[in-house]
Parts: C-alpha cells; sequence; structure tokens
DNA sequence: TCACGGCAGGTTGCATGCAACTCGCCCCCA
DNA sequence: TGGGGGCGAGTTGCATGCAACCTGCCGTGA
C-alpha cells in the first residue's frame, strides 16, 4: 500500500479492491470486502447500478460468490436489492448523516467508558502511538494517512471494550460514516480540534475516569458529526 | 396462529417455521426468517450441526436458497461457519447475556429518549393499547402472550425512534436477548416489576420528559438482564 | 391523442453438477 | 504398542444452466 492514498480509484478500478483485499479465505468473503471498500471508497457512487455478471466478469468469479457477497451487503445497508432488476448502491441522505451520527454519539461514549474501566494491557499505549503518528501528520498537512490513523484510534477504541456486539455495531456505523465523504479533515482548524478531542479521551481512559471517558467520547462524535454537516453544506 | 404457543417446536418441526412466515418475498428471504426463528425459539439449540442438504431437502427447496440463508445468519452471529465441515448454531456464553444487555441499556435508553422528543402522533396510544393488554394478561397468569406483547412494546418504541441505524440495531440485540430463552416472566414479582417499569416509561414518554424516559428506558434494562442472570443462575 | 395488451430483451432466482477441502479411520512400520 | 501417512466418506465452494420475472416499447383500438 502506498504512502498517500487519498485518490479514489474511481470505476474500472474494481479489480484492485480485489487485489488488496487482505488474503481471506473463501472467494464469497473476498468479494465482499472488495465490493464493500469500493462502495465506501466511492469507487462505487450512489445510485449506480450493481449488476451481477458484469460484476462476475470483472472480478474473473462466477455470479454464485457475487450474489452472496451482494446479498450481505444489502443486509448492511450498502446496497439495495430490487428481485429481477438488481442491485442499487444505496443512497445517502442528509438525514443518514443525523441519524447514524446520534447512534454513534451513544456507542462511542458506552465503549470509551468500558475501555476506562478495564484499561486492557497495552492499551493506553497503542493509543498513544496512533495519536502522536497523527499529531505528526497533522504538521506536515496531508489527510490521507490521517484518516487511516483516525480509523486506527476508533479501532482500538471499540476493540478494548470487549464486548462483541458493541464493536461489531461500531463498526457498521463507521462504514456508514465512511460513505459520507473524507472531507472533514479538510476544513480549517478541524485536525487541531480532532486531535484535543481525542487528547481528552486518551487523557480520560488513562485516568481510569469512565464517566469523563464517556462523555469526552460523546462530545467528540457530536463536534465530529457538526463538522460533517458543515463540509456537507459547504459544497 | 393459536393463542399460548409457549410450547416451542422442538426439532423436526422446522417445516411449520417455513409455513409459519408471513409470506416474504423470495425464498431466501423465507427460508432466512424460518431459520432464524428455528434459532431463537431453540428448536435449533446452541451447537447443533446444520448441514446444507439436510436443510433443504427439509424445507423442500434447493441449496442455494439455504446456503443464502445460512451465510446471512452467520453475518448475524446466530450461526458460525466452518469451510468445509458446516454450520453450527452459535453457542451462548454467560458474558453474552452482559454484554449485550449493556449494549440494550444504551440503545434502549436512546430510543425512548428520541420517541418522547419526537412523540409521532399514535404512538401514546400504541403503547398504552399494548401495555394494558399486558396489564390484563398478567392477571390471568399466561406469560406465552405476555412475551409477544413485551415484544410489541419494544417494537413500538424503536420504530417511534424514525432513526433506521438505531431500528436495525435494536432488532439484532432483542434477537440476541430471545436465544437467552423466556423463563424471565416466571420469576416471582418479575412480571408486576416489568409492568411498573414499562408504566414508567410510557408516563415519562407521554410527558415529553426526553431524559426520563431514557433514564427509565436505561433502567428497565438493567433490571430485565438482573432478572436473566437470576433466572440463568436459578437453571 | 391516449390507454391498454403483449412481446422481447435483460436480469435475477433457484437448481444442479463437479471439484476441492476436511477429518476420522485404518493400516503400516518402527 | 505408539506414531504417522494416506485413503475414503462427507460436506461445502463455486460454476453453470434454465426458468421466471420485470420493464420498456410498440402496435392497436377507441
Amino acid at each position: 500500500m502506498g504512502a498517500t492514498e487519498t485518490q479514489r480509484p474511481r470505476e474500472g478500478g474494481l479489480r484492485a479492491y480485489l487485489d488488496a483485499s487482505p488474503e481471506h479465505g473463501s472467494t464469497t468473503d473476498v468479494v465482499t470486502d472488495a465490493l464493500r471498500e469500493a462502495i465506501l471508497d466511492g469507487a462505487l457512487p450512489p445510485s449506480r447500478w450493481l449488476r451481477e455478471d458484469e460484476l462476475a466478469r470483472e472480478l474473473s468469479v462466477s455470479r454464485t460468490p457475487v450474489r452472496e457477497a451482494l446479498r450481505r451487503l444489502s443486509d448492511e445497508r450498502l446496497i439495495v436489492r430490487a428481485a429481477h432488476r438488481g442491485s442499487l448502491v444505496a443512497p445517502m441522505t442528509f438525514d443518514d448523516v443525523l441519524a447514524v451520527y446520534l447512534v454513534r454519539e451513544s456507542l462511542e461514549g458506552l465503549a470509551a467508558q468500558i475501555a476506562a474501566r478495564r484499561r486492557p494491557a497495552g492499551l493506553i499505549d497503542s493509543l498513544s502511538r496512533v495519536h502522536r503518528a497523527m499529531t505528526e501528520r497533522a504538521e506536515e498537512g496531508g489527510t490521507g494517512e490521517l484518516v487511516r490513523l483516525n480509523l486506527e484510534f476508533h479501532r482500538l477504541l471499540r476493540e478494548a471494550s470487549g464486548n462483541p456486539y458493541l464493536e461489531r455495531f461500531l463498526t457498521q456505523v463507521e462504514h456508514a460514516v465512511r460513505r459520507f465523504g473524507r472531507s472533514t479533515y479538510e476544513l480549517p482548524g478541524r485536525v487541531t480540534e480532532m486531535l484535543a478531542e481525542h487528547r481528552a479521551i486518551l487523557d480520560a481512559i488513562a485516568a481510569g475516569d469512565a464517566d469523563a471517558a464517556q462523555q469526552k467520547a460523546a462530545e467528540h462524535m457530536r463536534r465530529a458529526r457538526d463538522a460533517r454537516v458543515q463540509g456537507l453544506l459547504d459544497a
């Protein structure tokens, strides 16, 4: 993987998503991940029709794994299926932004709360390391790597909860959020603000203050939502 | 459907679940719902092996829709798949009970909070009607219908949120909870307690007090968890 | 001009066949 | 007697074929 692939491999490069996939098990899993990444990246934009045999040809597999992948993605609400007509990359509305961040506020708050209470070995170190890396990248100005590190920060947080249900839902929420686009960090001041919010969460967890961790994480999400709304209104 | 089917149609009656399915669209959907209900009911108990071929014969369909159904249920964590070996109804652990109720506390609280704020037309009426029905059934002593009405109460609540993400996650949480068994209402005093908790949520929503609604719903879940734990320890 | 029926093209839904994989068991050998 | 290799039964993974279904279009009749 290159250093700064903020570039969205638009259209046609579907095959690249397949090859980039982390050597999963079954063909169906690989196809599912490839299509999911393509949708989250915007390479397959909302409202685009997906034809089973077109995808199958492009990915060099039969229709069966493609079918199963589409079915799964539809359960994740990333696509919408119409019987005998095809599948459609699910459209995103403004209301979705508000709805998803509302749920995310609750769940990230809960995750941070539990993390502060459990503080599993190595968590503080890992979070600090990611935070430091983000600070360095922020000074350099590129946003591509920041996006990746941010995902990493939140992944650590939800895995620290040790709650499989929470992890699963937060993962799905994150997928929904990624679909809104990557623009947030380009808003003036947002990167600095975000780093401060992460810092606050990290400090609360390190101090073992569960309530503060919950509050700071929830606040982080409210601000992220505001920034997202701002970014969408500007565009 | 009969009046009191607390009976779990154990084993073999898989076909009944198929026929009971509400006339869904595709074969795959019907099969998915049938298998899901069978698992939630306990007709297909944890750790039971599921053979595609066997299920297909029993449901009089080919392996394809069964395959797709199994894949979906595995995404919902209701079954676990092992490559080339088969699928297994996912085992349930005691930790799952605690984990799932922790998430549920957050999400039901959020749903009640939003419901109190939005108060969509007819919500109070519907909730009251269900609550009244539950009170009546409670006096008669049967628990089967109570279970159904309770599901209805919580369904109304999450649908009142108008938040598709919240609705989806709460539905999945409810599925997980149903797997723990139906025993809660047989604990002495639990039914009365539960009715009081529902009443408190209902009153808070009717009064438009969002914070109270959130608190009461969260408390309801903590108590439900305790009752569940109690029931499992007794058994 | 408009409404309606039917036909054709395109797409998925489901069934089935074959190859690949897993695992238990037996046999062989040390 | 114990360990290891390999064979065979059982099961899924994926490919492919055919039928059903949906839609848009064209022609017909009022």
